[in-house]
DNA sequence: CATGAATGAGGTTTCATTCAT
DNA sequence: GATGAATGAAACCTCATTCAT
């Protein structure tokens, strides 16, 4: 789980911010041009300047780095999020931000949409703690949940199933933006605000 | 490409019938139990009776063997669809065959499912000329299409970005079905026609 | 345990007699020249012309590998000494054959020698199967026993003691073949004619 | 040289002799468990209570440190053997003794014992300085001059010659005190005294 | 043509050693 | 000076892929 302020790691040792900052950059160049088991540790350790053992003994493993990396930044949009949404009431406002939000997310980090949406076999990501990403899903959670009280949403549905469907359907967006459908001559990608707003 | 009578191979050497059909089931096993990255070519040999090189002589590489084995499975797919859609003539009929076939489809072929949604990269099968599905992806257009002639469907969108709602939002369904949503305590899988007829 | 057709091998694979003997050659000359641990692999490898992991899958360590190697130029060591005992009947002469024929074998193969009694921690090879030697050793054992029964060895100590001995001090002279004792300005290399017969 | 104050070290930094006790034992107990080179500093610094980067700077290298202490030991040996030669006339009596010290010096310190005649690649360690042991060196070898002079032993061979042989012997025993001839089944540890005296 | 041996790349692991604090 | 972080080398291990039979 992200936090505000470690780094992703499992309160486990902290590269200094520099080195941080550059491996982090690394991960995210390499594992989003490449399939997960293309990319190598050995580049993206050279890409940060650091040791590649030196990695291992932070992340130990392959996946690990990744996964690191990517709950970074997904908690980063975590902490966006919680930031915007103070302060709006009406529950439709709330709703549009938090999918306007991780659509913006995406496409000014596309690297990171690249990795979760493209490189990243579903099964890995799942099969490592970070996939749950607990804080940001309590808070849509939340969202929905508030939605359903105030008739916005249906209230005989489950909560779970209805951040199922907006997981799910952000992905089908997201996807289009990172060119997962990117079916020649099919798909053109599409602003976000042009398909949400 | 999936044809009616090849084994979907690029018109190169096929196996005897009976081999092919323990390759199929020993890569639908395999593939869909781990990544793409962690299935191992050699268990899949062991487990069809043949030698791995021999594979290599048919299909070149484990990507070829893979998606060789999904383009089948699409191409019976797209021809059980062409089948179920004669005599059909109302538009919102057809759509709700469409997907319906596909859910029913992927939940009687789970190993499939998984396969496309859980443990193959989406970037891997990309690069594949298999990825297109042409045959199917035109049916589906052809079906958009009419939907738009006949005003069901907005026509002022192009074609090809209703497919790709369509691709998506089958593709949210699905990843439940194969448990892509399994966050604990959260989802529950549904049953398809619960879902969406 | 050495073989007289196999290659020193566990009855696993065996390479070809021609890289066989590459092998060999690499592994007498980097392991004589520096120590146990100092060797690599991978020159060993390179200098046999065979491929690094190729020796894992025959021999599956570092260790596996020279203790193969060591093995198998005992097990001629053995079948020598097997062959030049034939048609002799005097007790003091089979003695004497038996220390003559590892003297001169160790000075005709002095890598073999610098591996066994300077470059191999003794706590290493004794972990290992093949140091038991146990056709040589029985081998000596036969002859001990034969001569505490013809009364030219004492025939109350148990003739293990005896075979320790003579080992003891044929590691004593050899030890000094190889350089072990090479205290500068104080040893010198002695004809093991000159020292035993 | 091992001296009688300084600590083993050549005139470098000296460990407070509290840290230096804790350091040897725990070099003779690592170091005699396994292998030269399976040992490990980290171990060694941990059960000493000291960094083992403050290690480095003291004693340089791994060997430095092992050949510190090895060094600082038998420096008491030789110690001890000089202290025991006072006053004895025999040259028998004395070569005995020098036999016997030897003997019940490893057997009360067998780590030392296992660590020189089984752990330690003769080769790592004739490549130190301090295997010449000089100073105990010259010391045999001016009993065994007196010997000669005396017609105990025989003076047409250099007394480096019988030195080598002295010692070849003396490994030879001390071997089996440790365990080195442990085939299974065929020796027994044998006590110096009855072996030797 | 089917096969298994051989290969090479790269993930994982462990350490001695060096470096910066 | 003492420390732990970082490094680099090399063992170890698994595979996809190629090669020779």
């Amino acid at each position: 789980m992200a936090n505000d302020d470690k780094s992703g790691l499992d309160g486990n040792k902290v590269f200094k911010p520099e080195i941080q900052k550059r491996l982090e950059a690394a991960v995210l160049e390499i594992f989003s041009e490449s399939d997960f088991h293309q990319a190598n540790i050995r580049t993206v350790a050279k890409k940060a300047g650091v040791s590649f053992s030196t990695i291992y003994g932070y992340y130990g493993s392959k996946e690990g780095l990744v996964f690191a990396v990517v709950d970074v930044w997904l908690g980063k949009l975590t902490d966006r999020i919680i930031d915007h949404l103070q302060g709006i009431e009406d529950l439709k406002e709330k709703l549009r931000k938090v999918f306007w939000l991780q659509l913006d997310y995406y496409e000014k980090n596309q690297s990171l949409a690249k990795i979760l949406f493209m490189t990243l076999p579903m099964k890995t990501w799942m099969a490592d703690k970070t996939f749950q990403q607990k804080k940001m899903m309590n808070l849509f959670l939340e969202v929905l949940r508030q939605g359903q009280k105030e008739g916005v949403l249906n209230p005989n549905v489950r909560a779970g199933v209805l951040l199922d469907f907006m997981m799910g359907f952000l992905n089908t967006i997201i996807s289009q933006l990172s060119g997962r459908l990117a079916r020649k001559g099919i798909t053109q990608p599409c602003r976000p605000t042009g398909l949400v707003l």
